[in-house]
RNA sequence: GGAGACGUCGCAUAGUCCGGUCGAGUGCGCCUCACUGCUAAUGAGGUAAGGGGUCAAACCCUUCGGAGGUUCAAAUCCUCUCGUCUCCGCCA
């Protein structure tokens, strides 16, 4: 939810955010004249009730027929006071659902555009030649298959298009990507956290994934709860409701699995584990004050690009445009890593900026020095963790099949230098 | 799944039976001041959030887990709901 006070003193900056987003630019308009008529009805109704508790303090009192007659007053007064309560509570549903349909306003530093109009920021890493070492690069399908690391197959036998097994080597891979994100992040002063993978409609609401994102959401309708896609959703809502006290930024890493319908994806990178219905993940979250959160939002970069670095991954960094962030979103970046077998980069984590949009909507705030202040929340992925596989095997084949395993997840994996075929 | 108890201002509690003097007392914590060689102790005062209003105040409204209802009036009565705890059943 977007700040009301400073969409009424500037509602042009607001109105500009839309358009760069491709969103309506005339809902701003309609949530001024909405907020102008809540605030009408607002006084309305306080000044009614404010007689009526007047009177009522008196009734107490009072005796015999001075008693009947201002019972006689305030029972029509009691019949206005409800009928201006119910006014403004229409009045107050209809702001609300105009505000809370608004996206949050862009960083005016994020390039203007849709999809393809994004600002590469770097690009990290050496591509392999696979040309002149002399092999044809095996895709991650390939691969999987000669390491009995992944089983597509028999995932869609049991689950379905898009769900996988990981398997022998595949699973202890997981499990090691998941072990060193865990490490990097503790050591990086996150709270290492396992948070649940179901949640309430509030939980997903507040973090904003049910407005255009909510088709992409699994839904258990006879208990009226969610799958997460991601776990900033319970990683925001975990302090839903409160005033954080003490020092900021607050972080937390979270590994969880996520689940995404891709609805309106059909047809798009349907072969291997690249988009898929349901992975496990490492995900950053920082609860940070507004004015330290474009820091701690490049700090968030850094940590997903040390993890890139950590497994020997080629990948550039892209500044995303306006019109492809989520509503949440200010700002948001993404890691892209080299995928040799389809010659481009592809998305394997990204971080956002989500100002004090969710924490407005989530009602968290911090005590700060002076007194209770709003709250940013950033998110980032460390670890996509079916992504990373498909980078790592890829960018990491040898000639005949086998994978090298980067030094820094050795350790996680029994001191082995290769994936072996089976 | 069955039976019961309970949700009040950071924490702990009072208030609920018998509706108004309760937006709410007390203790702890925290803040300011006084006293003290320092700390501690003691004394005085302050200490929820949100909204409206104002240059700033004053002031007003809302919120006692949540949503409805009864009433001139609800922390207090009624209904539903969510959560926590205890016992039983079941289960990893």
């Amino acid at each position: 939810m977007i700040d009301l006070a400073a969409l009424r003193q500037d509602p042009d900056a607001v109105k500009k955010s839309q358009a760069a987003r491709g969103e309506s630019v005339e809902l701003v308009d309609q949530v001024v004249v909405a907020d102008v008529a809540r605030r009408a009805a607002l006084g309305e109704f306080e000044s009614l009730r404010a007689n009526q508790k007047a009177i009522g303090a008196q009734v107490a009192k009072a005796q015999g027929d001075e008693k009947q007659a201002l019972l006689a007053e305030t029972k029509t007064l009691s019949d206005q006071v409800k009928a201006a309560e119910s006014a403004l509570r229409d009045i107050d549903a209809n702001l609300d659902s105009l505000v809370l349909a608004l996206s949050n306003v862009v960083d005016p530093a994020a390039p203007v555009g849709g999809e393809d109009d994004f600002v590469v920021i770097k690009e990290v890493g050496t591509k392999r030649d696979f040309a002149a070492e002399g092999f044809a690069v095996r895709d991650h399908v390939e691969i999987g298959e000669l390491l009995g690391a992944i089983d597509i197959e028999r995932g869609a036998k049991v689950s379905g298009s898009r769900f996988y097994y990981l398997t022998g080597p595949g699973a202890m891979l997981e499990l090691a990507l998941v072990q060193l994100a865990m490490n990097t992040a503790q050591k990086n002063g996150f709270i290492p956290m396992i948070p649940p993978a179901l949640v309430k409609p509030a939980a997903m609401e507040g973090t904003g994934f049910l407005g255009q994102a909510a088709e992409n959401v699994y839904h258990l309708e006879s208990d009226d709860l969610y799958l997460v896609g991601t776990a900033e959703v319970p990683l925001a809502a975990y302090h839903m409701d409160e005033i954080l006290e003490g020092v900021l930024p607050r972080r937390y890493a979270a590994f969880s699995p996520c689940f995404r319908r891709e609805a309106g994806s059909h047809g798009k990178d349907t072969r291997g584990i690249f988009r898929v219905h349901w992975f496990d993940k490492v995900e950053m979250f920082s609860f940070c004050p507004v004015d330290e959160a474009v820091a701690e939002h490049e700090r968030l970069l850094g940590f997903e690009e040390e993890f890139l670095q950590a497994l020997e991954i080629p990948y550039r960094v892209i500044d995303v445009a306006t019109g492809d962030l989520g509503s949440s979103a200010a700002r948001k970046f993404d890691c892209e890593a080299w995928v040799p077998s389809q010659d481009r980069y592809r998305e394997v984590t990204s971080t956002s900026n989500c100002t004090t949009f969710q924490s407005r909507r989530l009602k968290i705030r911090a005590r700060g020095a002076e007194g209770v202040e709003p709250i940013a929340t950033l998110n980032g992925t460390l670890c996509a963790v079916t992504r990373t596989i498909v980078a790592l095997f890829e960018n990491h084949q040898e000639a005949d099949g086998s994978v090298r395993i980067p030094k820094a997840l050795q350790p996680y994996l029994g001191g082995a230098s290769h994936f072996k075929i089976k």
